[in-house]
DNA sequence: GGCATCCATGTAGGCAACCTACACGGTTGA
DNA sequence: TCAACCGTGTAGGTTGCCTACATGGATGCC
């Protein structure tokens, strides 16, 4: 085997070719491509500015291309960045890949998971994922928080999973380059004092609930789809009186006679003097589903979270009735 | 945005992960895979054994596995070892794909390419090659060597382009994990002295051929497939007088009389003395075969050197009227 | 219009990572 | 038995990456 000891400046050395692409280089430029500018990437990784800049400066010199331009206060991507940075999800996934290849020959799924999740879903869902997780290897980190339902594209930047609803459709808008995994269907159901005069239906409908005050949530919010197309259906305007984002809160209103509200038929326990009855002939149910960045799904770890999270969401609907789909 | 300073640590320090795993590690357990030892991934590489065994440890700590077991003089990869080293040719691989996609957006494929051929093949393929790389950026190392059919693969590791050939299918056996592209299907013809009895005959048989002297390749080298199926199609032994590798060799000894012999027709130019002569009856036809690692053939500069190769070797054949396939 | 704010980008210096040089123990084959 | 390889450890130099700090440009508010 004198092979390599005759000829032994075919192998390409490094730094003789043009242009040598680091791991290291398309992910800072995916993070700049996600988060826009590099303060904030700068943030997220835990490192200074300056850092990042020096880092873009050596990996144009070493490509010989431009990859970011100024745009008034920051940033822009030039096309080569931007091909770099749709090229980087390619690279890291297949990274991950072969981690969770590994982790899964190599014994149980372990490490850390962070999770972030609406507080409704999150009350339903995450006792039994811990009670699951007790036994395993896997640690979480859990963060909550409620937001417009575009906005929980962006939240999957910080965490592995994030559990977001949707009412539009099956997957959040905003959650294109997303892998998204439906967990439930969750239905809506109207909210009224115990003594309300509709208390006494077991099922209402549009016409039913059109004319009442209504405690709504801010626009952009899923739940607002809802008393949308019951006006639509209905030809006539919903009368919000406050739009608030607690679901606690808007059950304690309605039972103060505030108004009828929307709640969520899992993650509500009504209290004495409130009730919740369905609502029928609109569409009166959100998709809670989970969202990770591709790369974070391939971790042995998170995926195994999220089928556990789909399991409970089965038995969730199972023990409350609701078909699929 | 203060979502970032709200959470900073949602996003995942790398140093709290469990496992970490680094491209240059997967790089380095592939070579090993491939080389056998630590010793001749050094060489190749340019680096000392000691720096290697140092990132085996390093990785192995940051992985939690043990990659290597000692193996009598040298080292084998555990079995998470071999598997991270098949995992290494899909991230570089895609991260090669990622760098073609770059080089044809800025521009012209360029850069270093190492060729390494078997002179007959390189005799007829190499100069229309350099003819049309001549106003390119790419520029082209070469090497070159006459070798069993099954050690073409093994030089697939030092470069970039191996050309090779084989008889015995479309691809050379060896070469299971390499990109194969076929460049051009060509006739062994036997050759002769101008004034042979043979030399009337516009083709010749199995049975015309067998009963003089031949000058042979050594065992394993893809024209000794064809006196093999000579033996076996008529049943009596062929007499080899020399086992030769030299094409030219070959041809000044038919001339001074030392027997017949098969050359390929595309590299042989019949000195004044000696002819050639289609064998029919027998597959007597190489394929002419380019020979990349997957992630080399993703380089837009290699893949364009292919590209050229396989006009080159369609021109070829049209020139000398052979059908493909 | 001035000023605070946010952004990116330089420079200097510390620190860690990587590699080479060299020495050593184990295995193989002449 | 000895020479040849192989992998591994240690010491030390060089490089590369990051932080701290200062600077200049763009934006938006009072």
């Amino acid at each position: 085997m004198d092979a390599e000891r005759s000829q032994p400046d075919q192998f390409p050395r490094r730094y003789l070719e043009p242009r040598h692409i680091e791991p290291r280089h398309l992910e800072l430029l995916r993070e700049i491509a996600a988060r826009g500018t590099l303060a904030a990437v700068a943030r997220a990784t835990h490192r200074t500015p300056s850092a990042l800049s020096q880092q873009l400066r050596t990996a144009e010199r070493e490509l010989a291309v431009k990859l970011v331009e100024p745009d008034s206060r920051g940033v822009r991507l030039t096309p080569a960045g931007q091909l770099l940075a749709e090229g980087a999800d390619e690279v890291i996934s297949s990274l991950a890949r072969v981690q969770a290849r590994l982790d899964a020959a190599t014994g149980d799924p372990r490490g850390l998971v962070s999770i972030g999740t609406l507080p409704s879903a999150g009350q339903v869902l995450l006792p039994p994922l811990l009670r699951r997780l007790r036994e395993s290897a896997i640690t979480l980190t859990l963060d909550d928080f409620d937001i417009a339902e575009a906005d929980f594209a962006a939240r999957a930047l910080d965490a592995d999973i994030v559990i977001s609803h949707s009412i539009s459709g099956g997957v959040p808008r905003g959650a294109e380059g997303l892998i998204s995994t439906v967990l439930a269907r969750e239905p809506i159901d109207v909210v009224l004092p115990a003594d309300h005069d509709l208390a006494g239906k077991t099922e209402l409908t549009a016409q039913d609930v059109i004319d009442h005050d209504w405690l709504g949530v801010p626009e952009g919010y899923p739940f607002d789809a809802i008393p949308v197309a019951i006006e639509q259906l209905t030809g006539r305007p919903v009368h919000r009186t406050f739009r608030l984002r607690d679901n606690h809160l808007v059950e304690s209103l309605v039972g103060a006679g505030a108004g009828i509200g929307l709640l969520p038929r899992f993650s509500t326990r009504p209290a004495p003097g409130v009730v919740l009855r369905p609502l029928i002939g609109v569409r009166a149910a959100r998709n809670i589903v989970a969202l990770s960045r591709p790369d974070r799904h391939e971790r042995l770890a998170v995926r195994t979270v999220t089928d556990h999270l789909v399991r409970i969401g089965l038995e969730l609907m199972a023990e409350y009735g609701v078909e699929e789909g």
